[in-house]
Parts: structure tokens; C-alpha cells; sequence
DNA sequence: TTGCGTTCCATGAAATCCCATGGCATCTTA
DNA sequence: TAAGATGCCATGGGATTTCATGGAACGCAA
């Protein structure tokens, strides 16, 4: 599994670097909490959206940010969120690898059939698709209720949470780097 | 056949930029599931319309997208959907190979011999042609009884399934992935 | 007339649009 | 510098539209 998981995963690089008069963000960075309402919209948080804004191409003319939000991999239980500009480069990427290989069909599964283009609205918000609130966990009694989403930035892509899993994981990983340390 | 298949399938990016709203397709993204009623007929997802629609040069005329949609390809039980500006770009490659070679002739027969041309209605839906429901394994019965297609976007084209043959290759998929990283 | 394919209408659910509010931070101005 | 004004941002709600889907009506050919 690890292999193949490098593989995978190796292929993002430092990408979007957005610059905002004289102010450059770059990428996605920090981590910030977001209401869900009952329709499954959220606010992207606003230095996000700067960071999209500037890795679409098209987003001048449209003046609404799109990105791309991977579902696939069912080894993770969040959403992965990527520029266009990211994601044309990875799809350059896998159309470089042998047709039918391995790699090639788990990378166009996980990374395009997987996945779905966004586009933010007048408000900064989008819906979360159905796809991606099963991916995370978030139930119909969740959104009656309200939850809250976690948004992490990894640089060159974005992370979508349930909250409570986000806290879940962060625990298991702070146990981890304990084991490690005793 | 790989070399002919690597030559022909190594398709540059379609240009076309489709919105509807939230959902938005660059090119064809995304897993859909469609319920075909006993009439054969089937909802085209409609982001993929969008899609379908920017690359069909007629649509602005006749309202109507069209595209190819191709069951030939004998080791597949999918249909394989391209926009007709797509196609068009094939069958250019196809016409640049040598007359009478192996590969020629193969998707020669392949691409365009067993595929056709298929309309979408004012409703956003399509009859599947009776060559398309033999590929797929859609048999009366399944008709009469009702059954659910898959949707697979693969970037320059999209993929129709009978929904349980796209689960059990999926689970194919998923143990050779396992057996090759255990 | 019967059978088949097509066109047109109907409906519920979901997605989308548009407007409104309160909070916070920054800027302005007396 | 204190008070008010301004603007962006996160969030909510209601009205409206689109979508997927089912069924009826229609046309044509055998």
C-alpha cells in the first residue's frame, strides 16, 4: 500500500501562488472553522478564495472561483480541493504515464472520476455535493442539526473536515508522536 | 494494439469550459448515477451536458447536443462517449495513418463503424440504442424491472455503465490494487 | 388496429439566486 | 483619540429555477 500511495501522491508540487496587492498568500495556510447549514453550504474562508481566485484561470471573466474537490480514496476521510491550475497539472502529469498502467488508472479513478468541479458563489459559498458529504461523514441529521467543517491548508491544496473527525485524527496523530517520543 | 491505442487515446485536453450553476465541468468529471427507465431512456447528467454542448458545433443552431457515443471495443463493457469535436479530432488522427494498416483498420472499426450518433432531447435525456444496451449487458428485463446506469467522467470523454457490472469491475479493480501491494 | 418510438406535460426534490443580518476590523473625522 | 462610518465576511431565510423522472398523448409504419 505505501507504494502505491507515493505514487500517488507524490506528484503534487508547490503550485498556486496568489498575490493580492503587494500582499502574496501563499497557498493555502492555516486552518479555519466553518458552519454548515441545513442546504450543505459553507463559506470558503476568505484567504482561500484568494488563493482560488488566482489559480483560475477563467475565474477574471466569470468572476467566480472555480476548484476542483477530489472524493476518491477512500483511505481518507476528507475532501481534497485543488486549483484548476493545480489539477491541469496533475492531468498532465497522469496523461504521461503508460496507458492502462497501474498507476495511471488509480491516479484518472482517485483524481478525476472522483471528483468534481465547484464554483463558488456571490457569497464565497459553495454546496457541498452529495459525494463529498458521504465522503465526511455528514449525515442528514447532521446538517438539520448544524456541523461544523474544518478547512486545512496544505499548501498546494486545501482540506475539507467533519469537525469531530478532524479532532479524532489529530488525537490518533498526537497518541502517535507520543509513542514515538517514550 | 497498444501502439495504435496509445496514438489515438493520447488526447490533448478538450477545451471546453461548461457551467451550470454550482457543479461546473472543464471537460467531463464526476460519477453520476441515472436511473433508465423501461423505455431505454436515460437522463445525460447535466454537467456533462454542458460539456456535450460546448463541444457540439451545431448546438447553437439546433438546440439539441449531439454526440458519438461508441460500443465497439469488444474487451470493454462500457459505452464510450465523446463530443463530436472530439470525435472529429479521431477521426483526423485515424485518416493520417497509413491506408490499409493494422491499427487503421482496427479503429477504423472500432471508433467508427461500431459507434453512433446520439441527440439529446428537450428534456436532457437519451433513448439508449439497442447496440448501446447489448454492450452494457441491459437487457429487457433489466428495462422492465429498472435499472440504474453509471456515469464516469474520464476528462475528454464519459463513461455509461450498467450500474452493478461498473460496481463489480470497481471491486476487480480494487483486489488487483491489493494483490499488487501485498 | 397494434406496436414502437417520439414528443409533450407533470411533479417532487434539490440546487440556485437574491436579499438580509450581525460581527469584526479598518478608516475617517471632528 | 473616541465615535461614527465603511467594508468585508460568515451566516440565515425565502423565492425561484433546474433537474431527474414518470406518465400520457401523438405519429407512423406494419
Amino acid at each position: 500500500m505505501a507504494a502505491a500511495q507515493s505514487a500517488v501522491f507524490n506528484l503534487s508540487r508547490l503550485g498556486a501562488l496568489a498575490r493580492q496587492g503587494g500582499i502574496v498568500s501563499e497557498a493555502f495556510r492555516g486552518e479555519f472553522n466553518q458552519r454548515v447549514d441545513n442546504k450543505a453550504r459553507v463559506s470558503i474562508p476568505a484567504p482561500f478564495r484568494r488563493v482560488l481566485e488566482a489559480g483560475d484561470p477563467n475565474f477574471a471573466t466569470s468572476n467566480r472561483p472555480r476548484f476542483v474537490l477530489v472524493y476518491g480514496d477512500e483511505r481518507r476521510d476528507f475532501l481534497e480541493c485543488y486549483t484548476v491550475i493545480e489539477m491541469q497539472r496533475l492531468e498532465g502529469q497522469i496523461a504521461r504515464l503508460p496507458r492502462g498502467s497501474q498507476a495511471r488508472r488509480l491516479l484518472e479513478r482517485n483524481l478525476i472520476t472522483l471528483s468534481l468541479t465547484v464554483e463558488i458563489d456571490e457569497d464565497g459559498r459553495i454546496v457541498l455535493p452529495a459525494k463529498g458529504r458521504d465522503k465526511i461523514a455528514l449525515s442528514p441529521d447532521d446538517l438539520k442539526s448544524g456541523v461544523e467543517a474544518i478547512f486545512a491548508g496544505t499548501l498546494d491544496t486545501f482540506q475539507i473536515w467533519k469537525s469531530s473527525r478532524y479532532d479524532q485524527a489529530l488525537g490518533e496523530m498526537a497518541r502517535a508522536d507520543q509513542a514515538l517520543l517514550s
